[in-house]
RNA sequence: GGUCCCAUCGUCUAAUGGUUAGGACAUCACCCUUUCACGGUGGUAAUAUGGGUUCGAGUCCCGUUGGGAUCACCA
């Protein structure tokens, strides 16, 4: 069924390089034994997955790992879906979260490496290149087929309890000779081309996935859409070439591509090129109402990449959570390794696991507040900024404002501290917690603090509130003023602990000594639990103690 | 429904066919504590199920069940 030359080119069009000509520009790629060429591959959407990320983390990994290389190519052939700016987003996501890709795209005009161009709207005469000779060797047929025939075709055969698809019998347009394609190009119907699937009966084939080793699959023998009609490739054909050319070793991709596997192991068997080795790495999911279910862009906002950077998840950490999730050794790695990172970490595609990881926030956030914790006040400044200019003008004019109140801020129980606290996990939570340390967001009443404060009466509040203030020097060091307010304390009326008030009960203690350092706690912050006091009314200043104390 | 993939604590996972089935997160208890955190110690908690192979099975084989993916002129 080849066709001819003529009919070729009335189908496809003149002027197309030839495929000799396309792959001497492509010449094999120099490696050493061992070295990895990987991609990623996304399509320029608007919207970047975290299993993208997870793909290319793991991708990049693989590549450089072994002194390879690591590829970015846009896919955007499909015109329908392309939203303006995508490829750009998609850069700078990458961009992000340091994965450095040695060759794609840098920007709408610029790009490195010498196997592009690397986005494959501009490769399209390459496609029609390599469709034109499997035209002329009758690998590939048009095929005139509407979209009204093919609904119809698969409802018969899902009526019939047959196996959908463009195949064997039903495959109506695969023996057209010349003249019947011609009569329909005559009559000025579209068309898209179809792959010639060699293969008559089905037999189970091994492949060799990277991931989970050999499987067995039938073979395939659907005629696929390899050209759309306008042109275009699709997936299957756009991927083949461009691994082939631009010497990819490893396609390391989503699970969902496992079932076309055998098509794309077929489609380079009748090249006769030598595939790259695959891996499929299963769907992170997430839990809805007991069921498990993929991550979904639709559904779930954790999906998108930005939530992160709107939340303010530090980079490292949702690397380190991928990471965790793509070789659990990894988190026992970096805690015997404090200093190093996850690009000093042995990667091993075979540890990868092959149901789907749950995302689980909790382990997130866990790994978030480790990492905030190794922070200095001057880095978690200097990311709260930067997260603040994106996403928090206001803050990011109050920070401008006091800048050094902000480091001292952060610096509570951070410098000069054996245990730094743990309860920060992203920059937008911040400032929620540390409102109460500005004027203009710390609207207290004096009937607040009654209300925080009901085991006191409020005599005994106002007591503590009026003395407190005549007793306090901010000169005082910590034990100093812990001494002093326990003193306070035990000389009107108060206990040690609660241990004292049981062991005593005809002393009938109003409170224990933490009962009046609660009351200072909720005057000075407005609320019953706050980091270190002491240090707290160090930052936030004489002035304000004073003024917040007299309150009530 | 067809095809394919997957199956160890709640979660992420470790275990050359021989371990008391290990770790981390979460959770619980206790300790530390002037609140909340942090920190310390300890605990609860798993091989989906039925067969087989084997002296011995989480591990190998078959079935069942459950979950997932995929069946486009989308990638």
């Amino acid at each position: 069924m080849a066709l001819s030359d003529e009919i070729v080119d009335r189908l496809m069009g003149e002027g197309i390089p030839s495929v000799e000509e396309i792959e001497k520009k492509y010449p094999p790629r120099m490696l050493s034994e061992g070295q990895c060429v990987t991609r990623i591959a996304p399509s320029p959407t608007g919207f970047m997955h975290l299993g993208s990320v997870y793909a290319a983390l793991i991708s990049e990994r693989v590549a450089h790992q072994s002194g390879g290389v690591f590829m970015l190519r846009i896919e955007d052939t499909d015109t329908k879906r392309e939203v303006e700016g995508a490829a750009e987003f998609i850069i700078k996501a990458l961009g992000d979260f340091d994965l450095k890709f040695d060759e794609g795209p840098l920007n709408d005009k610029q790009e490195v490496g010498s196997y592009g161009p690397y986005v494959q709207s501009q490769r399209k005469e390459i496609y029609q290149a390599y469709i034109k000779e499997w035209l002329k060797k009758g690998l590939a047929y048009p095929c005139f087929c509407s979209e009204e025939e093919i609904d119809a075709m698969r409802e018969r055969q899902s009526k019939t309890g047959g196996r959908p698809g463009y195949y064997g019998m039903w495959a109506k347009c695969r023996n057209l000779n010349e003249e019947q394609i011609k009569a329909n190009l005559d009559a000025g119907k579209p068309f898209v081309i179809r792959f010639r699937s060699p293969v008559k009966y089905m037999y189970k084939i091994a492949i060799e996935d990277v991931c989970r080793g050999k499987r067995f699959f039938p073979e395939n023998d659907l005629d696929i859409v390899i050209m759309k009609s306008d042109k275009l490739p699709t997936y299957h054909f756009a991927h083949l070439v461009d691994d082939h050319l631009m010497g990819t070793t490893h396609v390391l991709r989503g699970d969902e591509w496992l079932s076309s596997l055998p098509l794309h192991i077929q489609l380079f068997q009748v090249m006769g090129w030598n595939p790259p080795k695959y891996g499929h790495i299963a769907p992170i999911q997430k839990l809805e109402d007991e069921a498990r279910r993929k991550l979904s862009k639709r559904k779930d906002p954790e999906a998108n990449i930005a939530f992160y950077g709107e939340k303010g998840y530090p980079k490292e950490v949702v690397i380190n959570y991928l990471m965790n999730l793509a070789n659990s050794d990894f988190e026992d790695f970096i805690r015997a390794n404090p200093d190093k990172n996850y690009r000093d970490f042995e990667f091993k595609i075979e540890r990868l696991n092959n149901s789907g990881p749950l995302l689980d926030f909790v382990k997130l956030e866990n790994i978030s507040k480790e990492f905030i914790a190794t922070l200095s006040a001057d880095e978690l400044y200097d990311r709260l900024y930067d997260w603040a200019v994106k996403y928090d003008r206001n803050l990011q004019k109050l920070m401008d404002e006091k800048s050094n109140y902000f480091k001292q801020i952060l610096n509570i129980e951070r410098g000069n501290c054996d245990r730094v606290r743990k309860d920060y996990y992203m920059m937008s939570a911040i400032y929620p917690e540390i409102k109460y340390f500005f004027d203009d967001e710390f609207k207290l009443t004096a009937e607040d603090v009654f209300e925080l404060l009901p085991n006191l009466s409020r005599d005994d509040v106002k007591f503590i509130a009026d003395e407190y203030v005549n007793l306090y020097n901010p000169a005082d060091s910590k034990e100093e003023w812990f001494a002093k307010v326990k003193e306070f304390a035990l000389a009107n009326g108060y206990a040690k602990n609660a241990k004292e008030i049981t062991k005593n009960p005809e002393m009938a203690y109003k409170g224990t000594v933490s009962d009046v350092a609660t009351v200072l706690r909720v005057l000075i912050t407005g609320r019953r639990e706050s980091p270190d006091l002491y240090s707290i009314m160090q930052v936030i200043g004489n002035e304000r103690v004073i003024s917040r104390l007299k309150l009530i």
